[in-house]
RNA sequence: GCGAGAGUGGCGGAACGGCAGACGCGCUAGGUUCAGGACCUAGUGCCCGCAAGGGUGUGGGGGUUCAAGUCCCCCCUCUCGCACCA
């Protein structure tokens, strides 16, 4: 360890300590403390490297839960370690702010959301600090404050003059329950994200984010990710859903329409037998003029898009399919087949129409058995002759085009690129990228978000607000009630503009914006909260991000975490900043459990941070938190666990009030020290293999649990060597073992912010620990003089000998061969082989006879 | 069905291809204490054995290796994600 150059004060406020370990006592004097010195302001030292850490800000509900205790827990060791470890450290933390509980709640209770929210940030933030989280709270963003949100609303008006923010009537996602639309993202099997109520199709004009502009790069960029788990990528490139494969135009027989299918395989075109369109296909209508069952046709249709796309999608939903009458003409071959609508065909995705090829796509040939349509062979399998029996299943694979013209004989890959070239140069196809995204609805139709700065002009259309009018701001003294649209729809004095193009007067748009546009861009307001001219500075920007650790919950895999790295690709592309990507490293954390099962108050097994705290303390709720299970794993809760971590760290305190007299003032400086005995060198060596540990356990891999145990292990030696030394020579011993157990308390501090910071300045420092910079391990203490070396024979352990560190090989050899523990196990034998590891161990493999 | 991850004591969990079970919980015994709690010491995978000692053991089965929880192949179970995507 490097040369003191702590101030030390004088004996007067030496050991004050109680003599019990009191965390109700020394907890809340700390938090003070660090509160009136600003201690965890950001910065002071540009010369450092940069080091972002960020936890995804919450909802203020108004209460923490287990799982917010764990993010914070991990952030905040992180963020306290690494200011040790030298980093400039950007720690913030904010709020989530708007959203559908604030409404509910002023529905319910009649409060003003506003009050609610504020109210409830202002709960939380104090469980925060009663954490001792080191967030730098000059940074504190809101989103509900108008100085966040009009940059929500800057924002939005960049994208509309880009073009990627537009308008349009579609099928869109409907909770009743929440009584507002939803996006793709916000639909988890059939049910809304937030409240589970099934959702319901509607019709309506919606604002949209044209997220899908950037589908391939937020696909290709995945691949810079390389500190996320690989999940979260696979997650986000199944939802992005690239698929490549040729547009193919038929030509509706009775009407001359065109009707443009998209197909993966453009090689099985000949096999095509019949179409199936989606019941909103806009051809549908046209078709069935002139069936003399159209009605009866239409009612069946109408069914079909009552039901969600999420049941007409299920697996185990039955296919249905009616005929139109109408027929295709398929470019290729002129043959005219039946065009039919089916309950399987989205209009969502690709064009809205398939063709069927039933003897290569196992789905169609199920739907050609069951409405008794023609299955023609037109690939052929390398193995075995398909064409000599009736298939019993579709032919998926690929192989040799068959009953094709002038293509047969060709393999389906070059098949594939041969039709595509054909239809292309007939004018009758294309090559053609598509992908499963589908742009990103932002409007809702809720009270309780940032109003969409767009004025609605009958004469001009939809008109943006000048950018000197920001923000728009969302009025007060709203009643709130449930209805169908927005509650600011209702509000003359909100809803009356003038058009700021013609002049004439228009309607303000009442829609506001999914909450999930405030969260997409946070993390660079943290980087320059106070800016007032833009939404940020590029210096400030280009300075922090990315963030270079982000933590939180896996169920933003997709929502959050794609709509965020999208935004950080619009604003590069607009030069607001240099970030291709905002979260460098992503840790998603596991769950809390209790007793197996997830907290729930039906269940009676929940437990608070409150609680906890109250009985505890913080310390040693961060401890157990950190120490029970890995971060990215699930944590079972454990109430007689916990009481080990607050033994540990009783055990600390009581090992400090034991040797009180280590920390008496001292002049003498190390050098002075006897030379070290075999027991303190021990010492020495425990303490530093546990300093090792730790730092490479935090920084490398994350694994706050063996980090602690390290440290465990480190008191557990130093317990030994206090019962095994007298007081003479923990006399002489005095200035190391004071560096020793100040070592304790430093590489602890990260986890239990208090009780160090108290053991620390009771050791007459003035200066916090949590300045302190963190030590180095020395390699030399850790070396050993004579190890333990294993002899096996034939693997198998037989024995142990002491052997000195240096010793190699042959000298390995020679003792292993002759340890008397191993000859009975040699009688007879002959030595075949022998490996030696030195410094491990011996392996000497025997067989019988020659 | 497809994709990803995981299966180790009574429990949470450790183990650069080199002594499986660190650390903690729980449990057992002893000490201390009026008692309880707290604390200290020792022990604690399973089987046989009084013991010394031996056998066995990381979901199952094969393989590579002097040596496998770890690498390769097959299978089973669980968790998560996607799921008629044309």
């Amino acid at each position: 360890m490097g040369d003191k150059k702590r101030n030390i004060k004088g004996s007067g406020g030496l050991w004050e300590m109680k003599e019990e370990y009191s965390p109700k006592q020394i907890e809340p004097k700390w938090q003070n403390y660090w509160r009136e010195q600003n201690f965890h302001r950001t910065g002071g030292d540009e010369g450092k490297q940069k080091y972002y850490v960020l936890e995804m800000f919450p909802y203020p509900s108004g209460k923490l839960h287990m799982g917010h205790m764990r993010v914070y827990s991990i952030g905040d060791v992180l963020a306290r370690f690494l200011r040790m470890r030298g980093y400039n450290v950007l720690h913030p933390m904010g709020w989530d702010a708007f959203g559908l509980p604030a409404e509910n709640a002023a529905i319910e209770h009649g409060v003003d959301p506003g009050q609610w929210t504020n109210s409830n940030i202002a709960a939380m933030k104090e469980q925060q600090d009663a954490l001792a989280l080191s967030y730098d709270w000059e940074r504190e963003v809101t989103t509900c404050h108008p100085d966040y949100y009009r940059w929500n609303q800057w924002l939005f008006l960049l994208f509309f003059k880009n073009g990627l923010a537009y308008k349009r009537k579609a099928p869109v996602n409907w909770c009743p329950s929440c009584q507002t639309v939803l996006a793709n993202e916000q639909v988890e099997n059939g049910a809304c994200w937030r409240c589970s109520s099934a959702v319901a199709p509607r019709e309506l004009e919606q604002w949209f984010l044209k997220i899908t502009d950037y589908a391939q790069r937020l696909l290709d960029d995945l691949k810079l990710l390389e500190g996320w788990p690989q999940r979260v990528r696979v997650m986000q490139e199944n939802w992005i859903g690239r698929s490549e494969g040729t547009d193919i135009v038929f030509t509706v027989q009775e009407t001359g329409d065109e009707l443009t299918v998209f197909t993966t395989r453009p090689d099985t075109l000949f096999g095509v037998t019949y179409m199936v369109l989606a019941p909103e296909h806009p051809l549908v209508g046209k078709l069935l003029e002139g069936n003399p069952r159209a009605a009866e046709i239409r009612r069946i249709v109408q069914e079909m898009s009552r039901e969600s796309e999420i049941d007409r999608t299920a697996a185990d939903t039955e296919k249905v399919g009616v005929l139109t009458g109408g027929h295709a003409v398929n470019p290729v071959n002129g043959e005219a087949v039946p065009i039919l609508v089916g309950n399987y065909v989205l209009m969502s995705y690709g064009t809205g129409a398939v063709m069927g090829v039933p003897a290569h796509d196992q789905r169609d040939f199920l739907f050609a058995k069951e409405y008794d349509l023609p299955i023609r062979l037109v690939i052929n399998s390398l193995q075995t002759n398909l064409q000599a029996t009736p298939l019993a299943e579709a032919y998926e694979e690929p192989g040799v085009l068959v009953n094709s013209d002038q293509f047969d004989g060709l393999p389906s890959e070059e098949a594939i690129k041969a039709v595509t070239d054909w239809l292309a140069s007939n004018g009758k196809g294309n090559h053609r990228v598509r992908y499963r995204l589908r742009d990103w609805l932002i409007s809702r139709q809720r009270y309780w978000g940032t109003p969409i700065p767009i004025i609605n002009c009958a004469a001009c259309g939809p008109v943006p607000v000048q950018e000197s009018e920001l923000p728009v701001l969302l009025p007060g003294g709203i009643s709130l009630c449930d209805n169908q649209q927005s509650p600011l729809a209702d509000n003359a004095a909100f809803l009356q503009a003038t058009c700021p193009k013609c002049g004439g007067e228009a309607r303000r748009e009442t829609d506001t914006m999914d909450t999930f546009f405030c969260s997409s861009w946070y993390y660079v307001r943290y980087t320059d909260p106070q800016q007032d001219k833009l939404p940020f500075s590029k210096e400030s920007a280009d300075y922090w991000l990315p963030v270079d650790q982000y933590i939180g919950g896996i169920e933003h895999a997709v929502l959050h975490l794609l709509y965020s790295r999208f935004f950080t690709k619009f604003l590069y592309d607009q030069g607001l900043s240099s970030a291709q990507e905002p979260f460098q490293r992503l840790l998603a954390q596991g769950m809390v459990y209790k007793d197996g099962a997830k907290m729930s108050k039906s269940k009676g097994n929940v437990v608070t941070p409150d609680e906890i705290i109250a009985r505890y303390g913080a310390d040693t709720g961060r401890l157990f938190i950190l120490f029970a299970a890995p971060p990215e794993k699930d944590l079972d809760w454990n109430d007689q666990g916990v009481e080990g971590s607050y033994r540990f760290l009783r055990r600390v305190w009581r090992l400090f009030q034991q040797h009180r007299d280590i920390f008496t003032p001292v002049t003498e400086t190390v050098s002075s020290t006897p030379a070290l005995g075999k027991k303190e060198e021990t010492l020495r060596r425990a303490c530093h293999a546990s300093l090792k540990r730790v730092t490479v356990d935090i920084e490398e891999r994350f694994n706050f649990n063996t980090a602690i145990s390290a440290i465990m292990e480190f008191v557990n030696a130093l317990y030994i060597y206090m019962n095994e030394c007298n007081g003479d020579e923990k006399k002489s011993y005095r200035p190391f073992l004071r560096e020793i157990m100040e070592t304790v308390v430093i590489i602890l501090a990260p986890f239990a912010p208090h009780i160090t910071e108290e053991l620390w300045q009771s050791c007459g420092y003035t200066t916090s620990v949590h300045r302190q910079a963190w030590p180095a391990y020395n390699p030399n203490y850790l070396l050993v003089d004579e190890v333990e070396v294993v002899v096996q024979v034939n693997g198998k352990v037989r024995g142990r000998m002491l052997v000195p560190t240096a010793a190699g090989e042959d000298e390995l050899l020679e003792a292993a061969r002759g340890h008397e523990k191993v000859q009975p196990f040699l009688d007879g034998k002959k030595i075949k082989k022998i490996i030696a590891v030195p410094g491990k161990l011996v392996n000497i493999v025997a067989a019988d006879g020659n």
